[in-house]
DNA sequence: TTGCTCCTCACGTCACGTGAGGTGGC
DNA sequence: TTGCTCCTCACGTCACGTGAGGTGGC
């Protein structure tokens, strides 16, 4: 019998920086408003993270980033995620089929709306691409007949 | 011959805003650094704006938000821009064929940077999507398992 | 022991938001 | 004449950046 199933990759603030593509002041700055690592492991003064952590900052830069939500629209994604993950605590023991049914029956409608979101993004994304594809086409056939002539 | 070929719609400060989504505030701060209405015409101490600022404001915007460009960036588009648009303020005149390709030889490059760009911002959401689509599916599944031992 | 990364203040910066107090167009 | 929008400071705020001075892990 193994005691040694999770491995527990443990990374310091500047490994996680890294691998989430920003810096340690942002991380400490996203904990210090309840973001990320309310209650951080700390090794003396340093704070250790884990691949759940990784994850978790990724996610929150991709909402950040590329649906530009503010930090205060993070902290209450977070905070929904958080209500979902203390129930998910419980959901491997006691509760009941009922329960869990309610959970997922919560936690699928965020998921929606983000998804919402994103379409939303691509959708001016796409008309933005469309307006500058046909600058360019313009542009360029500009360029051809000012080559033609010149050939003549 | 008709005189009246312009009509000329002007736009106050509060209209433009509107019309590009944003605020009033936020065009004064882009005057301040160059990126509107450098020489802005003004009926006593109200701004004036026009279509072409109408237009120029939206991309600005669209710059902006679709692609996270910085105020910085989105100063050096719109001095390459300038110079472009200068240069065009000679080109209906006295201007030659082979320099009006020169013109088009340097402007392309930039609106092909910027599709670029675009397509990247797509790629990035497009992966996001599918990975909210995925977490999506499985809390589906989970959600209709729970249903069927529900019903058993 | 020597670097390197980490720590906590704390002030600076970017991109505006938000009044304060006043003038001008419809 | 009365609102409404505009004007110019100027301070506040959000989301960090950037040292200053110091301690701790490899």
């Amino acid at each position: 019998v193994s005691l040694l199933t999770h491995e527990e990759t443990s990374y310091r603030i500047g490994e996680l920086a890294e691998r989430a593509g920003t810096t340690a002041r942002t991380i400490r700055y996203y904990e210090q408003l309840g973001l990320l690592g309310r209650a951080a492991a700390r090794k003396g003064a340093h704070r250790l993270y884990t691949d759940a952590d990784v994850v978790r900052l990724q996610s929150l830069i991709q909402l950040r980033d590329l649906l530009g939500l503010s930090l205060d629209e993070l902290v209450a994604i977070a905070e929904a995620q958080e209500a979902r993950a203390a129930l998910r605590g419980r959901w491997a023991e006691s509760t009941t089929d009922a329960e869990r049914l309610r959970i997922v029956d919560e936690a699928i409608p965020i998921v929606e709306r983000q998804l919402e979101l994103v379409s939303q993004r691509r959708q001016k994304l796409d008309e933005f691409a469309a307006e500058l594809e046909d600058k360019l086409r313009t542009m360029r056939e500009t360029r051809s007949e000012l080559k033609r002539t010149a050939e003549r």
